[in-house]
DNA sequence: CACCATGTTAGCGG
DNA sequence: GCCGCTAACATGGT
């Protein structure tokens, strides 16, 4: 479920609840998450300060004050959440760092996803973001970017939106909603889209992602007590999941096909 | 209970 | 090499 805006979102929730504050020590209940021994990790980032917090595509970035860095990737449904000291937690986090003020930043149901430690915080010296493609969000992602991205390929766009190799941060869900807003089927081969096609495309995936941002994403969970933000953009959605049901523009039934190995919803009527 | 949903990777065949 | 498909991983929801 998480993908780049619920990503993001994470980084501005946590840089507001834990930048700046310092490590005390790690622990984990499923080590095989991490890439160094737990006891190793505590060693490795205890009295280091958690200078900031960023994203690659659906990579997480926990910057440290001595260079290194944290990698997190949740994959299908981990979520990290933040808590004050002595908060009481009902879920047990499967791994957590505790700050010297005795608060805590935990991860949950990561057994596919990983919190992996890297003595840079270099991004192109981490392994982790090897081979991905460009974020749809920096400043040089450009039309002719995504041009480039596409060139030359013969695959269904959306099979080419969700390869981190080419386009690092769409998943199922937001590939499906700037899909819809570019009025493009799913489905269409890539090298069937003209300049325009690109041009608007590129404005869907940027338009789609920054709204979902600015509603906190779509994660299930709050990120710290009290968080009313987190979540917002769940009522977004106008084709993901909702196949079946009536376009929200036209009243066309939207329809739903398998496209890399994922259910992919959309109008018939509205997209072409 | 069986199945499907999520993201990623590896491997297979066209 | 490209492309589409499948299985595997873990878990919760229907």
């Amino acid at each position: 479920m998480p993908e780049l805006p619920e990503m993001v979102n994470y980084a501005r929730q946590l840089s507001g609840c834990c930048a700046g504050k310092t490590i005390a020590a790690a622990a984990a209940t499923r080590p095989r998450a991490l890439n160094v021994a737990p006891e190793e990790l505590t060693a490795l980032t205890a009295d280091r300060q958690l200078t900031g917090l960023k994203t690659h595509g659906k990579h997480l970035l926990l910057t440290l004050n001595d260079g290194a860095s944290l990698v997190c990737h949740l994959m299908l449904d981990g979520y990290m959440r933040y808590a004050a000291a002595g908060e009481p937690d009902a879920a047990h986090p499967q791994v957590q760092l505790t700050f010297a003020d005795q608060s805590t930043l935990g991860f949950y149901r990561i057994q596919l996803g990983h919190l992996h430690y890297f003595p840079t915080s270099d991004l192109a010296a981490i392994a982790d973001l090897q081979g991905l493609g460009p974020d749809p969000l920096a400043t040089d992602f450009t039309p002719a970017a995504l041009a480039g991205v596409l060139r030359g390929r013969r695959a269904m766009v959306k099979a080419i939106l969700m390869d981190q190799a080419r386009l690092a941060g769409l998943g199922n869900r937001y590939s499906d909603e700037a899909l819809f807003t570019a009025l493009i089927r799913p489905d269409r081969p890539v090298n069937s889209l003209s300049l325009d096609d690109i041009d608007t495309l590129h404005a869907a995936i940027r338009g789609t992602l920054e709204l979902a941002i600015e509603a906190g994403g779509g994660a299930e969970h709050p990120v710290f007590a009290g968080d009313g933000l987190t979540g917002g953009a769940r009522s977004q959605c106008r084709v993901y999941g909702r196949d079946g049901e009536a376009c929200l523009v036209c009243g066309h039934t939207l329809d739903v096909k398998r496209i890399g190995g994922r259910n992919s919803s959309f109008c018939p009527f509205c997209q072409t």
